[in-house]
DNA sequence: AAGAACCTTTTAACGATTCTAAACTAACTT
DNA sequence: AAGTTAGTTTAGAATCGTTAAAAGGTTCTT
């Protein structure tokens, strides 16, 4: 019923490139599509190389690297600190928070509107809020 | 006036490592001063080397992740995550969330008392709280 | 003082990430 | 269409923070 699937999918993600200013590559086109085709995500670099080389898409690690930055730097993907080890990139450019599994080393979306923050103190003189983080760390 | 300092200054840090059932060698009293004496403290493992270091205490670099871990898991200090790069272990050991300053990395307290979450969704089914974290990110 | 348990050190290894420099390719100009 | 240019990708090496292994040293209990 529902079939977004199509044989020439490539028209979306291209015109999200070109809206950022990104050259529309082979490399970037198929890494958008994997990460933008297939509701909100939370990707490692390792996770993303891995997907692209499960679907025959030759793309180093290095470049994964770099464009998981640059679609960062272009507000499509935001990076979210929750492991000291491992950097995660997240779909998901709404407000909203994060469930954060110590053992599966899942993350999961909460909503900006489930979680309210009554009160806040003002930045230290001299600077300004970039963003407000919650991680919800959960056990067993 | 508050003069709190001792020639005799191991007493302190001597009996907080026996209540934690940590063997109270000289590595581990020269770090616990370090952390302990001075207040709260936001240190990586090399920020702490260094200190000890500059204080003509020989500890590897080693002995100090081994100790920040014992000490992590003995509730004496905190592991906090700000940077997908770098641990920071955390004196505070009370409730309490933290600003941290993206161009220079200097973490600062957020007292519990002044953040006030009015809302949050409960954990999903076979999972329990441990801890939520809140990061206020600066720029500036 | 002796034995056992525990701790520290050095060195090597590790995983995640970044850098380098050369090869390639998309986009622009003619 | 061909040539030019700037931007992109790549393999591989390098770097960084951190952990592991092995060997020797320290502390505790008796
Ligand atoms: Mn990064
Ligand atoms: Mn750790
Ligand atoms: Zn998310
Ligand atoms: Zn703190």
């Amino acid at each position: 019923m529902t079939e977004t699937k199509s044989t020439r999918p490539y028209k979306k993600v291209l015109d999200r490139l070109r809206a950022a200013g990104l050259r529309p590559t082979r490399q970037r086109l198929a890494l958008a599509k994997l990460l933008f085709e297939g509701g909100d995500r939370h990707v490692t670099a390792e996770i993303l190389h891995g997907e692209a080389q499960a679907a025959s898409i030759r793309v180093s690690l290095a470049t994964v690297y770099n464009t998981l930055h640059q679609f960062t730097a272009a507000d499509l993907l935001r990076e979210i600190v929750v492991d000291s080890q491992r950097s995660y990139f997240d779909t998901n450019m709404s407000d909203h928070h994060h469930f954060f599994h110590e053992k599966t080393n899942q993350l999961m979306d909460i909503p900006g509107d489930e979680i309210v923050v009554a009160q806040m103190p003002p930045p230290p003189p001299g600077t300004v809020v970039k963003r407000v983080d919650i991680v919800v760390r959960l056990d067993e």
